[in-house]
DNA sequence: TTAATAAAAGACAATAATGTCCTTTATTAA
DNA sequence: TTAATAAAGGACATTATTGTCTTTTATTAA
């Protein structure tokens, strides 16, 4: 469905909700032990992010990564997943036609519609918060 | 969502049966041409079709792919795909934790559910046969 | 039996995704 | 101002996917 790096972006970008506001920054190792990822790899992954401006950075001393309160309500799994992966797992034709349309559909055109619209309306009405929330009380798991 | 090779296959697959008894098998060449894609490529590809016998193959001249006209209703989107693909797709942890369970859920597990259920009952619901009509009738394309 | 045909099979090539390592830049605290 | 810290950036390595090419095997028709 995603690619690893989503996966491991969106896992990282949880993790560091978790973590929002009260204890402040997190550092790339402590990201990459939680989730259970390759650090360098994730490290170029987090860049994304902060270039897509979903997570904030900074560094030195004290530095690491951080996402605004008022920012976990707004940020949706859409966000992400476009941010690292674009926009072609809800766009991209089921079948690989480079010009799949309404006009000139391909066999699965109208049996993927909805499947994808699920898929969007999931990712569009996630948020970052709800995900996080999960972590915190213990119901849900960033690794193994 | 599919790898290029399951795109292919399940092209492939869709024109063999649009082809389906009345005129016989159908080669290699014709299939990589109605469908627009690579022919060796394809070539391996309808291998792994043959051997899950999905589709059936005969070598020399007259040779070339067919699929048997009483298999058409009970060959499923979802059979195409787990010979090419594997049941990775489905089953998969959405943000690929290994152990993704009820007991042990990624933070979007529920909300990957609903989508991926629906996914599924698609993939198992959609025959080759009702696929190859809409070809047949000029309502879908397989290229382009 | 031989020649032509077409899929099967195996080896190889190109590309993309994943992952690592090293250097640079920015920040903080001493 | 210097040392320590941590992210950013670039180059490189590995692996998986996609794609090609050549040889082999099976089948048919002459």
């Amino acid at each position: 469905m995603f690619s690893k790096s989503c996966e491991y972006g969106i896992r990282a970008t949880i993790f560091i909700a978790t973590h929002c506001c009260k204890e402040g920054k997190v550092g790339l190792k402590e990201i990459a032990k939680e989730i259970d990822s390759p650090i360098a790899f994730t490290a170029k992954i987090l860049q994304v992010l902060v270039k897509n401006n979903i997570v904030k950075s900074s560094k030195g001393v004290g530095g690491g990564f951080m996402i605004l309160k008022d920012e976990l309500k707004s940020i949706k799994l859409v966000n992400i997943v476009n941010a690292i992966d674009g926009d072609s797992v809800f766009l991209r034709c089921g079948l690989g036609l480079s010009n799949c349309s309404e006009e000139h559909p391909c066999p699965v055109h109208e049996k993927f519609k909805f499947v994808k619209k699920d898929l969007i309306y999931m990712l569009e009405n996630t948020s970052l918060e709800e995900l996080s929330l999960g972590i915190k009380k213990g119901q849900t798991f960033l690794k193994y």
